[in-house]
Parts: C-alpha cells; structure tokens; sequence
DNA sequence: AGATGACTGTTTTTT
DNA sequence: ACAGTCATCT
C-alpha cells in the first residue's frame, strides 16, 4: 500500500492537512463550497486505507440521511476506484458492468457497510436498539427495544391530551404548541423533568416541567421516544452505566462530524463521551497512545438552526474543550478551507460583503477560484403573483438560450407558504417542479394508518397507534366505547391493548362494540403471529388485506381515495425498495428509517425538474441558477428577528447560505405589496439588499434598498434603539461580568465576542437561559 | 355514530 | 385564506 494515496494529488494544501490529520482533536473551518464532503470522504478512506483502521471503528455524524448515503457511495466509490486500477490497471468506467457491479459490492461488504456513518438520529436510535433496556430514568420509567419514534404530530396530540384533561391547565396560558417548544429545548440543552425546573424555578418553569415528567410518563407507557429522546436517552445512559459507555467509546476510535456549528448541547455531551469516556480533558491518556480523533467540521456563517437549541458557539469553543490548551497557533487544531470552488467571484463577492455585517465569526474569506462571472440580478415586482411569474420566465428563457435543464434551477424561499404562486405559474407553463419539504409522504394520513397498525404490531405498548387504527376504516367502535377501555386501561395501570386483546374484559366492557373490538385484536394478533416469519413486504400486504383498508379505499371509488390507494400503494413499493438495498431488513427497520426520513432524501442528483425549497432545506446543495425570493423586511429577515440582533444576525446567515448555493447566476426578488393572511401588505425591501455591494447589482431592484431606508429604518424599532444608545459608553465587558437587563433582569457574561462598534455579549440569565445582546442597542446596567 | 357548519389562529425554519 | 377544531344536529 502506498503511503501516499493518490487522491491526495487531487486536494488543496488545507485540504490535504485535514485529510491527513489522524489523532487528536481538529476544528476543519469550511467555508461554503470549500470541498468539506470531499475532506470528510477522503479523511475516511486515509484512515482506512492508510492508518488500517477497520470500518467498524469509525463514526462519521452527518446532518441528514441523504448527505449520510452520498457519503457512503463516495467512498464506495473512490474504493472500487483504486481496487480497479490495482487489479486491472484501469479506470472503473471501463470495465465491463459485471465487473463494476461485483468490484461495488465487494467494497460493500468489506468496508462500508460497517461504517457508522447516519444522522445522529439514525445512529443513536440503532445503539438504543441494543442497548435501551439496560436504561432507566430518574423516575424509574423504562422502554423495551422494540419503542416506536413518535412524530411530531403524536407528540403534539399527546401533550395537548396532558395540557388540557389531565393536568386542566389554561390552555390559553400554556399552549401546547409552545409548551412542546419549551420540552423540547430542555431535552436539546440535556435536562430532565428535574434539571428543568432547577434552571427555571418560576412558575411557567414548574408547570412546564410537570408536563414534561407527564410527557414522559406517556411516552414509556406507550413504549416510544420522540426525536430529542433518541438523542438524549443515549446521553443519559452513557452516563449512568460505565460498562455501556466504555463498550461504545472503545468501539469508535474516530469521530467526525459534519456541520458541527448545529450540534445543540446534547449532541455535544455524546460526542464528548464517546470521545473522552467521559474523563476531563486533562485526564486524556494522550490521543496518540489511543489512536483516537475527534474531527469535526463547521462553518459559524452557516449556523441556522438556534430555533432548535443549535448552538455555534460548541464551535467556537471546540479548542479549548478538546484541545491541548496550548497556545493556539492555527495549523494545531484548527484548518481553514477558505478556497471556494462553487461560485463565481461576483456571488462570493455579495456573499463575503453580506456576512461581513455579523459580528459573531471566526474570521474568514472565501477566496474565489472562479471568473467573475454575471452580475447579481436583483429584481422588484409588483406582488408575489408578479415575482413568480419573473422568476419562471427567467427559468424558460435561460434553458432555452443556455445549455441548461430544468434540474440546473432552484428557488429557494424563507417560509414553506410561499411556494405555491411559483407552483401555480410552473404549472401553467407546464415546467417539471419539485416541492422539497412542506407535507412530507410519511405525514399523509393514509401513509401514517398503515404505519400506525406496523408500529402496533411491534410494539403492543403503542395506544397512540392503537387508537389510530381501532377504528380505521371504520369497524363501528365509537369514541365512548374506547374512552370506557381507555380508562379501565388506566386504572389497571396496563396498556390499552391487554385490555383489548382479553376477551372477557372487552365483553364485559364493551357492550354491543364488543363483537368487532373482539375480532379486532385477534386479526392484530394473527398479524404479529406473522411478523416473526414473513418478510416486511409481506406482512404490509396482510395488513392492508386482513384491516379492510384497501377494501374501504376502493368502496369509496372517490378520486381522493384513488389518490389514497395510489400513496399506500408507493408505501409498498418503498418497503420493496427498502428490502433490497438493506438484505435482511427488518419491519422495524423500515419503521425507524420512515420516522427519519425527510423530503430531501428523494432529491436525487440527476434532478430534471426545478426545485423549489426553504433555505434551511438548501443547506449542502448546489444549482448553477439560483433565486433567492421574498427578500422584503419581515418576511426576511423575518419579522421575529428584527428586534433581535443575534436572530437579525442567523437571518443573514440564511441569506448567505442562500447565496452561496449558486455556482453561476444568482437572481433576488422581492415585491411592493404581499399577501398575508389573505389581506394585502405593503412591503419593503429587505436590509440585506442595502448590504450587498451597489456595483455587482443589476435589474430594477437593485436601488430599492436605499430609497426607502430613511422611513423604514424609523418603523424598526431595533435601529432606533442602536442609535440611541451608541452615544453612550459601550464600557468594557469582560467575561464573568454581572449585568442587569431592563427585560429579562440580572445575569453573566459567558462569552464576548468581537469589539468596538462590533460587540456583541452572550449573557446567562437564570430564568431566560442564554441570550446574545448587543450592548449599544440596549441599556445594559452594570453590577459590581 | 357520523356529518355539517361556524370558528379560530396561523407562518419561520426541521432531524 | 384556509385548514383544522369544536359544537351541534340528524
């Protein structure tokens, strides 16, 4: 084996450093389009082919499912590469397709299928399937390794049921939209019920932690987790059971995570204590000794996920937490790929002029590798209606002139709500389209009934699946008769289905229902009697026989049900697809893969239609021709953040994400008035046209942003308030500093970034948690 | 038990 | 504007 693998010629000097690094801790700095995936896969087959580091001992944490299978077949890939010129002397293209497909899937078998690479949804949820049982929280609530995934919409029902029947609380107090909000964060920042009500020891804090413990107890009588739980009951165990968490940190040797700046705290804790073994730093046996490595991957500038407890600054402080403590000189755990292979230098231009407005960076350019290329064309139109139709017509001009297909175009939107004028006019030209996000496939609610009775197969336990399917399609068991069930469920303290499933309890119960709830669980028992012996596929064609449900659909002879008939039907073909590229897949697999997947993951790369997304979708993808629409003030930046400056500043992170997925023409609209909640709103331009520089911009928008400055800047109340206050001193703050807020009242400086006429402060508030306040913009009292 | 119609709040972003 | 929820009616 060469000690320099070839592929190495093929990478930058930055590149090349991070790729070669091999223990110890490194922060690669990755600026959009800098080449980080090829980092990440290359450092992977270095370690593998160079270091002999066996497959089974490497992690690689990617953000979604599709960037965790893109990665797998690149390495797939760059190894049956090598094998074929070692063995052949040729180029993998130009051996016979036998030959490819038998190379392909020796590498398959040899190394990436074990791989640790996924999401750490997916990876956390396959440990837990080992390891869930030997877990118990503080409260003594435990799961079985069969628990269902709740989604979001489960889980809304449930808290909701909590909120309102079984604690009475006001439900105009405590929505339980924000009440799940509010759950949720606790379990991103690793609290419990408990912790919760420590760091929030007001009212609203004790009551939502008294949901919360009640959450919780449904979910493990139901025998299920939601999201944040995979995660987070993975922490817990690891740190209540040394033998399970010295098993999984001997296992992964080196850990690499992708897009490093949205890890939240919890996913912080489980890198640390798979990495660590949950020793302090000083504590380490020399990474060296161990072979071990913590590599992570990150841009500050593309951090857009604080809405769901993401938290940058786990990346600005990752050499201090990990590192050696020495003095940092840049080349020892850190890397900075700066050089951007993607774009035209006008669009990094717009790009590096835009973020420059943030205040909360690791200081970094991109440096363009490319020609200049066409200005930025920045459009005004009327209303939305208008906008769509410019951006379409733009779309059938340009594949018409240049050689472009509809696959090369993308608009990309702040908010799900605002694709459907695009829809309409790409309809009405007849342009090929694809929505990515929005209604997701496995949230149709036919879709989530046949789920509903697979999840009831496996796991008994779940009453919410239970409950969905009783009576689907109808069976003639009424709400009262469940509710009778229910309770006497309860009272016995067993799942809805014991009672269910025994006889003489549903007879004496049930009344005149009895008869069909009778017949109900025995074809559900027939069906798990099934499960064990049949194949997945299979067994969802017994389901959709044996319930009626294909009957029902088809009685109805409705186009809707036609329309059902066809999705369910996919659901089948999904299932098929799933057996063959996982040999041996069990139902439950399928299960946990269709909890975690998202719309993007069908968003293949020969994509022929245009794709239409939210920004927070595009992150990670790439298109030649890119709109960037609905750039008004209060949409986007959108409305909440505009009192905000630290959310101001994750807006203009989106806006730069937005406008570094374009390689070759990037095009901004906004509009004069839009509609909003059916009435008709005047709109202004967003802030984040008057940032960009005047000389890249073409179109009839391109002076909006001045124009009207002077009145709008008036209307915002946050600009006010930074004029005002930029009279007074801004002092000198220093970490550990005690503070006074006139809003959220007294807390501590964590961290102070920036300087000057760019400071910015992360202050620690016992009730509010932590906020990023821009000292000259609100009057901040000092305490000694 | 199920259908019909008024009413409400909703829009930020997602694994 | 509109979907989802709730109360009331058959």
């Amino acid at each position: 084996m060469p000690s320099t693998p070839d592929f190495l010629s093929l990478l930058n000097s930055s590149q090349r450093q991070a790729v070669q690094h091999y223990c110890g801790p490194l922060l690669v700095v990755a600026g959009a389009g800098s080449g980080k995936t090829r980092a990440l896969t290359y450092r992977i087959a270095n370690l593998v082919l160079t270091h002999r580091v066996a497959p089974e001992n490497l992690l690689a944490v990617t953000f979604t499912n599709k960037a965790a299978r893109e990665m797998k077949e690149r390495i797939e890939k760059l190894f049956a590469e090598r094998t074929a010129q070692e063995k052949y002397g040729k180029p993998l293209e130009e051996l016979a397709k036998h030959e490819q497909t038998k190379l392909r899937s020796q590498v398959y078998k040899t190394i990436t299928k074990d791989l640790w690479v996924g999401t750490f949804h997916s990876l956390c949820a396959r440990i837990l399937r080992f390891e869930i049982e030997k877990y118990q929280d503080s409260k003594g609530r435990r799961w079985q390794s069969t628990f269902s995934i709740f989604d979001e919409s489960d889980v809304q029902s449930l808290i909701k049921e909590i909120v309102i029947h079984q604690l009475n609380l006001d439900e105009r107090k405590f929505e339980p939209r924000s009440v799940r909000y509010a759950i949720s964060n606790a379990k991103n920042q690793g609290w419990s019920p408990q912790d919760l009500e420590r760091e929030q020891p007001n009212f609203r804090g004790r009551v939502i932690a008294s949901v919360y413990s009640a959450y919780q107890d449904a979910l493990a009588a139901n025998n299920g987790l939601d999201f944040d739980d995979l995660i987070l009951v993975l922490v817990q165990l690891l740190q209540q059971n040394e033998q399970v968490l010295a098993y999984w940190h001997q296992r992964f040797h080196h850990i690499l995570v992708d897009e490093y700046q949205d890890t939240n705290r919890t996913q912080y804790d489980l890198i640390r204590l798979l990495t660590t073994n949950g020793t302090e730093p000083q504590a380490f046996k020399s990474w060296a000794e161990q072979n071990r490595s913590v590599f992570v991957v990150g841009d500050v500038d593309q951090s857009i996920y604080s809405f769901r407890a993401a938290d940058f600054k786990i990346l600005l402080d990752f050499q201090q937490d990990f590192g050696d403590r020495l003095p940092d000189d840049d080349t020892r755990t850190m890397v900075k790929l700066e050089e951007n292979y993607r774009s035209t230098e006008n669009i990094l231009a717009a790009a590096n002029h835009l973020i420059d407005n943030n205040t909360e960076r690791i200081d970094k350019i991109l440096k363009p590798t490319r020609p200049a290329g066409a200005p930025i064309q920045c459009q005004r139109a009327d209303d939305e209606i208008r906008e769509a139709e410019f951006v379409v017509d733009q779309i059938r001009s340009l594949e018409q002139q240049q050689e472009l297909n509809w696959g090369n175009f993308a608009i990309l939107y702040r908010t799900n709500a605002q694709s459907r004028p695009f829809e309409e006019v790409l309809v009405r030209w007849g342009v090929p389209y694809t929505v990515v996000g929005g209604l997701k496939f496995y949230d149709r609610r036919e879709i989530k009934d046949v789920i509903a009775y697979l999840r009831l197969i496996i796991n008994p336990a779940d009453t919410v699946s239970l409950k969905r399917v009783i009576n689907t399609p109808r069976r003639g068991i009424g709400k009262t008769t469940v509710d009778r069930l229910v309770q006497a469920a309860q009272e016995l303290g067993v799942p809805l289905w014991e009672i269910i499933r025994d006889e003489t309890s549903v007879k004496t119960l049930a009344g005149r229902s009895a008869r069909p709830i009778v017949k109900f669980a025995q074809m559900i028992e027939d069906l798990q009697a099934q499960a064990s012996s049949v194949s997945a596929s299979a067994l969802v064609q017994e389901v959709l026989q044996l319930s009626g449900y294909t009957q029902d659909l088809q009685d109805q002879s409705t186009d809707e049900a036609e329309e059902r008939l066809a999705n369910v039907q996919e659901l089948y073909n999904a299932v098929l697809q799933f057996e063959e590229e996982n040999l041996e897949a069990t139902l439950n697999q399928f299960l946990e893969s269709a909890a975690l997947a998202s719309d993007l993951d069908n968003l293949g790369e020969g994509q022929t239609a245009v794709s239409l997304m939210t920004l927070h979708s595009s992150k990670g993808l790439e298109f030649p021709v890119v709109f960037l629409v609905g750039l008004e003030q209060g949409l986007f930046p959108n409305f909440r953040s505009l009192d905000d400056p630290a959310a101001l500043e994750e807006e203009r992170r989106l806006c730069y994400v937005g406008i570094t997925r374009a390689q070759e023409q990037l095009f901004m609209t906004h509009t004069r008035e839009r509609r909003l909640y059916g009435s008709r709103e005047p709109a202004s331009p967003s802030c984040f046209l008057e940032e960009l520089p005047k000389q890249l911009l073409i179109g009839n928008g391109a002076g909006a942003g001045q124009r009207k400055t002077k009145r709008a800047a008036a209307k915002q109340p946050f600009q006010p308030a930074l004029a005002k206050a930029s009279s007074a001193p801004t002092g000198d703050w220093q970490v550990g500093d005690r503070t006074i807020h006139p809003e959220f009242g007294p807390g501590q400086i964590t961290h102070v970034f920036g300087k000057d006429d760019k400071i910015c402060l992360a202050i620690k508030f016992p009730n509010q948690g932590q906020k990023i306040i821009d000292p000259r913009a609100i009057a901040l009292q000092r305490v000694q």
